[in-house]
DNA sequence: GCGGTAAGGTGTAAAGTTTACACTTTACCG
DNA sequence: CGGTAAAGTGTAAACTTTACACCTTACCGC
């Protein structure tokens, strides 16, 4: 508030990517082998720098992009992560942001292309520098939000069954939940609604697919799982 | 991932402050007249540049100790603020932090060398650039904050009444609350230690003064106001 | 010294929310 | 046509939250 701009030095402002998935009733985030030193080799987020003509969300958006073709993707910011010496080589600020992605949508020979996995967020290895911080708050709040906001309907597809949404939120919560109280929450929820497609490939009976409804939901927005 | 730090551009990096008090039964916060172009004569937060040798949180504590003499307090990151024009000059990004203090702590004379004022949460003016939507993402962070863990004792003198912790937590969720509600809440958290003293100054009767015992709250850390 | 005043301090019942819990249905498969 | 595996359904008890009113205390002014 006293100086001027000149007077102090620039950093590198780069942002990193905590995508996050649902497969196989299991919360997972996408991470890669590092291509680049410092730290070439080591297990990493998927991130890029800044560019002058871009925020700082948008950066993150387009490196979301890069990696996965998906746009208008759920996404928040987890924060800034800015420690003197948390990149090896230079000074590096990140500002670290979540995603949300319904695995299906995501094209597997893109994912190889760019020598990413999906990893079960309960068993993420040591990651290149700060990134397990930033992992382990995106987590947070993500949990947060999806307890709190009709989001995590992001990670399945756009049809799905009350068993799948079950499971998911067993994933997001870690911990089992009663069925039958579930589905009287999900019942309460007018902007969850049944439709008359039935999935039949996970029972042989056969489970009605439902959908979420943002009109509905925007009309009287409560949720909570 | 793919590219070498060189052929990125720098930002310049900053530091926004709200710093919060308790004054008058109110939330308020510091503001300032800006004191250089560009935006000179708006109110606006306090800030500073994050320097070479320090990480953003650092540089968040010296500039809120810059404008208050205050060390050690209760801060946390609001987020990174980046969209290419907000500041109207340079390319600048800005991590906002928030802080608690109590304001008997601050040195009046301090506070007016420096040309701040406490203003109402509720009544803050236009502020420069992307200032009030820190302040509004602050808040809500703070709100949530103060709800889950035993920090907003730091907006109070280290011994307070019981209704003084009742008119912050009416301030800070904005409604009114139940006298004996509270107090019966507050008579199950073992670590807000009632002491023998008194306090004369808000009654005829005098009121018990309170204190939390943080070593108490680790033991089984569970709050909820 | 006594009545007014203004803040401090206290308990209970009703409403609402959350939890625990077990059996029937359906359709495919062998 | 019996076995199997997932889908689907209701009720009662425990717990949490809310609503609500009166007595106490000590100072002040008369």
């Amino acid at each position: 508030m006293t100086t001027f701009y000149s007077e102090h030095s620039k950093v590198w402002l780069s942002v990193d990517c905590i995508i996050f998935g649902f497969e196989d009733d299991k919360l997972k985030i996408l991470i890669g082998k590092r291509k680049m030193d410092p730290g070439r080799g080591e297990w990493s987020l998927y991130g890029g720098f800044v560019a002058d003509d871009e925020s700082v969300d948008e950066a993150a958006a387009r490196t979301v992009y890069e990696l996965t073709g998906l746009k208008n993707l759920f996404m928040r910011q987890v924060g800034a992560f800015g420690k003197v010496d948390r990149d090896p080589g230079e000074r590096v600020v990140s500002v670290a942001y979540y995603a949300l992605i319904n695995v299906n949508d995501y094209d597997d020979h893109l994912r190889c292309e760019h020598g990413v996995e999906w990893v079960n967020i309960d068993t993420i290895p040591k990651l290149y520098s700060d990134h397990n911080e930033m992992v382990a708050k995106a987590r947070r709040l993500m949990v947060q939000k999806l307890s709190h906001e009709p989001v995590g309907f992001r990670l399945l597809p756009s049809l799905f069954t009350l068993t799948q949404l079950q499971k998911l939120y067993e994933a997001v919560k870690g911990a089992e939940l009663d069925k039958r109280n579930f589905r009287k929450r999900v019942k309460e929820m007018d902007f969850i609604e049944k439709t008359e497609l039935v999935d039949k490939t996970s029972s042989k009976r056969g489970a009605y697919l439902y959908r979420f409804n943002k009109r509905v939901y925007n009309e009287d927005p409560n949720f909570k799982l």
